[in-house]
DNA sequence: CGAGATTCATGTGAAGTATACCTTTAGGCTTAA
DNA sequence: AAGCCTAAAGGTATACTTCACATGAATCTCGTA
């Protein structure tokens, strides 16, 4: 494309009507003014975070319910109303916010309390420090602020499968050792039954309070879309039941709010970028699938190359042979494929491990069966949609050819 | 024929190793008085 | 003499390896009916 074209291009594209108005306000991280259907949760929330205007010090808080049930918006809505009136109040009081499950961020002990630390705004090496010093430097950092904070762990569940309740147990026990300051936890969790795996004395202390947030149905969905839609779009560019087959989309999966803005969103993007000023039934089954294909590629993307590999001998393995692969053939295209590319082989452990990470990923499923006399392995097939295989295994190749 | 024993292929836990990175410390060099 | 830089020493987290043991149902074995 010449330089006169391309500026001819964003004439165009300036000059054309899309169909949004506020694309923000269906993406994933807009905080809406009011959150529909959520009324009593966040009324319980203020009631457990309250005390904090008066001094005191709330109780530990502990949030769970599926994904995209409102977890996260709801307590930070609460969390930056309450931090806005202590501000006026004169009440000294901070929150910090982390995601446990968020890129590698934060999913061990010493990453999460450097996170917090980072978040906190000190800096912290990445590695080579002992944990001890690392805590020591939390405490300080906190202590300093002379300030109740509020320490909200969203997806603490990733973090305690991964890393074990420990970093909890000393989270809960930082009061003591604080002289200034307090914290209070909000853990958020998507897994129901989290609490119970966890230490009772964490448990107990963890979990003072509890909130269940319930799954949409697909009315409230509905009615969560038509407002957010009424701000995103122009008025009358979203077709006759779009937003009656996005909500019936998402409340099949379990109610999930967040799906179904992110159906809305790129049905839309896909209606404006195919010339149509018009959202319409079709362009939903075309976001589903993008935003599937999207979310394999990024997380594919994001993996060290020995995951790429192990994924690419399972994606061959499949392709080549049948639908459902056990460990060992996996570990034979292993081999052979990381000796083609230059990757210093895995042992077998190891890649049984990386297996299991994919699985948590969601990008294939295993399950382990016992097959008698002929031993005992996990059953592995892929969970990538058919449509996207191609994609993703190009993916791979030029990952992988160029280390 | 049926109850145990066996067997296979791998899951899984624990402990050890390599690597990359951190802080501290000691020595050597430079600099200013 | 004081200040600054460098390199070595001593320490840690993480990714991986090594070793060893655990699993669990199809199959085998062998005593018994």
């Amino acid at each position: 494309m010449g330089d006169g074209e391309l500026r001819k291009f964003f004439e165009d594209y300036t000059a054309r009507d899309g169909v949004f108005v506020e694309r923000k306000a269906l993406q994933t991280n807009y905080l809406p003014d009011s959150l529909p259907h959520r009324e009593e949760q966040i009324k319980q929330i203020a009631n457990i975070l309250a005390p904090s205007l008066r001094r005191g010090r709330p109780s530990n808080l502990f949030v769970y319910g599926k994904t995209g049930t409102g977890k996260t918006h709801t307590t930070n809505h609460v969390v930056d109303n309450l931090i806005t009136a202590a501000k006026e109040g004169n009440i000294p009081l901070k929150n910090i916010y982390v995601n446990c499950k968020l890129k590698r961020l934060a999913d061990t002990e010493y990453r999460l309390i450097a996170q917090l630390i980072r978040e906190m705004g000190g800096s912290i090496a990445a590695t080579g420090l002992p944990t001890d010093e690392v805590y020591k430097t939390f405490f300080e950092i906190v202590d300093k602020q002379k300030a109740l904070v509020l320490l909200v762990l969203d997806e603490i569940d990733q973090l305690v499968k991964k890393a074990g309740d420990e970093i909890l147990y000393n989270l809960v026990r930082v009061n003591e050792e604080l002289k200034q300051s307090q914290i209070v936890l909000l853990g958020i969790s998507n897994d129901l039954v989290f609490v119970d795996t966890l230490d009772p004395r964490v448990r107990s202390s963890l979990s003072e309070e509890e909130i269940v947030f319930p799954p949409y149905n697909a009315f409230q969905l509905q009615d969560i879309l038509r407002k957010r839609s009424e701000v995103a779009f122009k008025s009358g560019v979203v077709r006759q039941g779009v937003i009656e087959k996005c909500a019936a989309y998402a409340a099949r999966e379990h109610g999930d709010a967040r799906r179904a803005l992110e159906l809305m969103r790129v049905s839309a993007e896909l209606a404006e970028r195919g010339d149509s000023d018009e959202v319409k039934l079709e362009h939903i089954d075309q976001a589903e699938e993008k935003i599937e294909r999207d979310r394999v590629i990024d997380v594919i993307k994001s993996q060290p190359k020995q995951s790429q590999a192990t994924l690419y001998s399972i994606l061959l393995s499949t392709k080549k042979e049948k639908q459902i692969i056990s460990t060992g053939e996996v570990y034979n295209a292993y081999k052979t494929i990381s000796s083609q590319v230059g990757l210093r082989p895995l042992t077998q452990r190891r890649i049984s491990d990386i297996i299991s990470e994919l699985d948590m990923l969601g990008i294939i499923s295993t399950k382990i069966i016992s097959k008698g006399r002929y031993g005992r392995t996990s059953e592995i097939s892929l969970a990538i949609p058919p449509p996207i295989f191609d994609r993703t295994e190009q993916l791979l190749a030029e990952g992988l050819a160029l280390s």
